[in-house]
DNA sequence: GTTTGTCGAGACTGCTAGTCTTGTCAAGCG
DNA sequence: CGCTTGACAAGACTAGCAGTCTCGACAAAC
């Protein structure tokens, strides 16, 4: 996900034999500059992450990066795809979670990691705007989706490492406090009614714990 | 709620003497036309509820309505005021949860009607479409939290009564088991990766009852 | 019959995503 | 060295939409 893909097949080749080594000539003409490639995802965290909630143009990253609107799109769908792999290409390494080998402790850590991240300005507002991106582009919300799910695979092996060592039933549905904690976590971030502190993690992770035990 | 505002002051009085009788001349010119109020909230309904999640403009609504754009804007300041006017219209009389002396009862009640409501596709689109202006239209946003705020409240105090009872412990964070509910529904409406059918409604408000409850 | 305010219709502005064009530059090939 | 290919920056252009403005018609009060 951090590595790019172009959008279309490069260096006009038609492979008339599949299967085969990419055929003679892999590829002529001036090279991708990485430069600019990275400087386009460089300029689209900090739009993301500007404070006052702009709503981050093509334009604007574009011209951040001293780059043109179409050596965005030559590697980048959309402008949906350009945010989120900005966005990952930061964080997405991160997701392993705790294991000390207690369910109680891995969950407080990992469910208060989580809420401690949505914390700081830079990511909130990137995150803000990812989701109010997504919204509206229904490519971005693909993306996002699985985004979404890399976490939630994290959180469902955390439990169920928990769950074959007895700390939670063995009918336990491992989905749902999945849910209830990336359920309360966007809930509260998005519509900032309510806090995400380390209290709240801890609340929620022993709760959680207590409420799917398996005595 | 549902019944609407004009978005400004209509009459051009000054009401030099507030708290008074509205002055000698409360209105003048021609009366509200009550059948294009109701055309356009029953044709935002209609194009909310179309199935192919189209983007539901202003124009859209005001040719379906066969109403003049300006007459929209002249009784809601913003296309997302009109999508949750026309919502809430429909919607926002059955907020009073179920009361049947038995919180888990209750619980499983409230929650199960909540998942159910998301389950039929005209309010599903329409609330899907709803989300979906509310993130890039900040005055929705503002109308939003006070729609979802009423229903908070109403299972809050469902959940209240629970406690009253001895049902659940008298430190329980009410706010969390809320925002457990409502998160897990959202999170799950909007991204579609889980189900929300009955069987997950009983499991959710059991569980949140055992982790909760007060011996 | 004058004033005030609503109505439908639609032109208009401003913003943005995404495409297309142009002229330039770099890398390989002969 | 010249030719071809493809990346590049700049920016014109199209298309869609929110929200505003203008116009002529009409309706209610006075």
């Amino acid at each position: 996900m951090s590595e790019t893909e172009p959008r279309t097949e490069r260096s006009g080749r038609t492979d008339p034999a599949p299967g085969q080594a990419p055929s003679a000539r892999p590829h002529t003409g001036r090279r991708r500059n990485e430069a600019a490639h990275r400087a386009i995802l460089d300029a689209a965290l900090d739009l993301l992450a500007a404070p006052d909630g702009a709503p981050v143009t093509i334009d604007a990253i574009a011209r951040t990066a001293g780059v043109g609107k179409q050596t965005v799109y030559r590697w980048w769908p959309s402008k949906g795809a350009v945010l989120l792999d900005a966005l990952t290409d930061r964080a997405d390494q991160d997701v392993d979670g705790p294991d000390t080998g207690a369910l109680r402790t891995d969950l407080r850590a990992f469910v208060a990691t989580t809420f401690d991240a949505a914390q700081h300005g830079t990511t909130a507002s990137a995150l803000r705007a990812l989701a109010r991106e997504a919204a509206r582009d229904p490519h971005l919300a693909d993306l996002m989706r699985s985004f979404t799910a890399t976490r939630r695979n994290a959180l469902h092996d955390l439990l169920s490492r928990g769950r074959d060592r007895g700390e939670l039933a063995g009918n336990a549905d491992l989905d749902l406090i999945v849910d209830q904690v990336y359920g309360v976590f966007w809930y509260r971030f998005l519509l900032g009614h309510g806090p995400l502190d380390q209290d709240t993690a801890e609340r929620l992770a022993d709760s959680l714990v207590t409420a799917n035990r398996g005595d």
